[in-house]
DNA sequence: GTGAAAGCGCTAACAT
DNA sequence: ATGTTAGCGCTTTCAC
């Protein structure tokens, strides 16, 4: 049932090398007589060749390997996307593990997909403020042969040999902030991601800054119950709160359900706010105020700049964000 | 910076079986002195295994391939969830292609993912009703020594060696169906995705047996906008629709998009459904009215499945599924 | 143009 | 308990 290599070449009549040549697009000449002979009985049965055995001679499987914090959540679930779309472009693998953003999984998996032939690897995990973190990629990207790309702010040796595609989050929470400080809000309110992931600490940084005072700050888990629960947190220990950031859609679209069932009216009451831009966004009643991140260029530069040729260019990609006002952000109520 | 386990050896100064065993974990027995002194070597030269090396004499290689229609697609990520819990259970490497649906597409990944080792194959693409594709399908996995599970509805030679997961479509086709009768819908309007997959036809051959008569079908892209375009459509040739239902959530939404730019109340003037149940449904408002689908129950089951002990357990899997009322359906207006 | 043979990194008999 | 050797399926010199 399998059929290698070996048994084309038999019954075609012709030498191993001759088949090999034939049916992997060696540059090689080869008559057209034996040409057809060969396809002919790969053809008949179905031959398939076997790409590990490949890669162990040619030193490359076409493979790219990703870690991401979770698949479903939004944000990886649309940079994912990217990464796919530029993947089936160069004919490539993808193998995604979710490390839970559990930094010691994510070190594994690294490990993991590179005894596994990743040639590339795209890091979009995290970005853990944590120096023990920081080693061990620094280590596991220095005994990587491939290119690594880490997406998002790492602070790795800039010496290292590696890409970097991110967004730039403190501006986009300078830019949120300062819409709401313009609506009179100064009591805000963030459920926030973990302030271990850079960033999650530099949304919540740039946000402080637009608004010019602090905001109250309560991690939670990065999901819509999450939201939900914190901002019933915040709204306890702070009923005069006049907004809730979340610093992903989702919390937000949990703290307008929870808005919703306690009978507050956003943005009249409340206003909320949400970070990434998830296409549902829109669709909310009302319509979601968030900070729009281009994910999925994101993900697409990330393979795209890992396949280029590694000339001298910018090691670098730091894409811009935006301002999506929609109705759920409102002036303060007088 | 490589570092095999030759050389491994040789710094340890012991055979390079000696270093297999110890490093593969082999229940064969080894001093506890050479033990020590070959991982510690390991471990300084930072020894990566090559997974594809090994993989090429035991035969496997812990990877699993899976086929979807779409990455991004809420359907399709959530079974991916589901695939990548069991998943990093049972320390596998999940590879995913996306196959745009596109059978040809469809049949090629599969070859690749074989051809890259993968001992499950798990295609989740669609179930067409194409007599070349199922053939097509029917051969690739005949050639395949791993397992195959298939989800969807597959008219699959019932004596092949695959495992099958699947929703009962029919049925909630039918008790959505009975539920807008009993709102007193008899003119309904259908977004639907290709009805050559079967899923897909399903579908709305149960809701049509449910609504006792037969409703206005329009094939458009399975996503928020092909919703929205396929509702304009559908009210400009029959304005006197009373109920719109997409065959997965995303047209739904769009559908409820273009009723509030229209100004059309939803249930009031109109009333939508959705299937699937993605997470977002019951934050929209109204909130939504939707078949729910065990998708990530689905993706569990199917990889659970492959990797079970190959007994002559159950080879079929139907999950049932459940209407979920909200408030976006509502009686016609009289 | 074609074939024989070496070897990629590793494991599994088979000795010892 | 350890080492030697023969491959897994394939590509690639190197001869012819």
């Amino acid at each position: 049932m399998a059929g290698n290599l070996k048994e084309v070449a038999q019954r075609a009549g012709v030498s191993l090398a001759t088949a090999s040549r034939v049916l992997s697009g060696s540059p090689y000449p080869v008559s057209e007589e034996l040409r057809e002979r060969v396809m002919a009985v790969a053809e008949e049965l179905d031959y398939v060749p076997n790409a590990q055995a490949r890669a162990l001679i040619v030193g490359s499987s076409r493979t790219v390997g990703m870690l991401v914090g979770e698949v479903g959540d939004p944000y990886f679930d649309a940079m994912i996307n990217g990464v796919h779309r530029i993947a089936k472009e160069q004919s490539q693998l993808v193998t995604i593990v979710s490390t839970g953003r559990d930094p010691r999984r994510e070190l594994d998996s690294f490990r993991l997909l590179q005894s596994h032939g990743a040639s590339v690897m795209i890091v979009a995990g995290s970005g853990l403020d944590d120096p023990a973190y920081r080693e061990g990629l620094a280590a596991r990207i220095r005994s990587f042969s491939g290119t690594t790309v880490l997406i998002g702010r790492h602070e790795i040796d800039p010496e290292q040999r590696v890409l970097c595609v991110q967004a730039d989050n403190l501006d986009g929470g300078r830019m949120l902030g300062e819409h709401l400080r313009a609506l009179g809000h100064t009591r805000v309110g963030v459920v926030s991601g973990s302030s271990v992931v850079s960033s999650t600490s530099d949304r919540v940084r740039g946000l402080t800054e637009g608004l010019g005072v602090e905001p109250r700050v309560l991690e939670v888990g990065q999901t819509r119950e999450g939201g939900y629960e914190g901002t019933r947190h915040l709204l306890d220990v702070d009923p005069d709160l006049t907004a809730i950031v979340g610093t992903a859609d989702q919390m937000a679209i949990g703290a307008m359900a929870y808005c919703r069932e306690q009978g507050l009216r956003v943005p009249t009451d409340l206003s909320v706010a949400g970070w990434n831009d998830i296409w549902v966004g829109r669709d909310l009643v009302p319509s979601l105020t968030t900070v729009h991140l281009p994910l999925e260029e994101m993900g697409e530069a990330a393979l795209r700049l890992a396949l280029a040729p590694q000339t001298a260019e910018p090691r670098a990609q730091t894409f811009p964000v935006q301002l999506v006002v929609r109705e759920s952000t409102g002036p303060v109520r007088s």
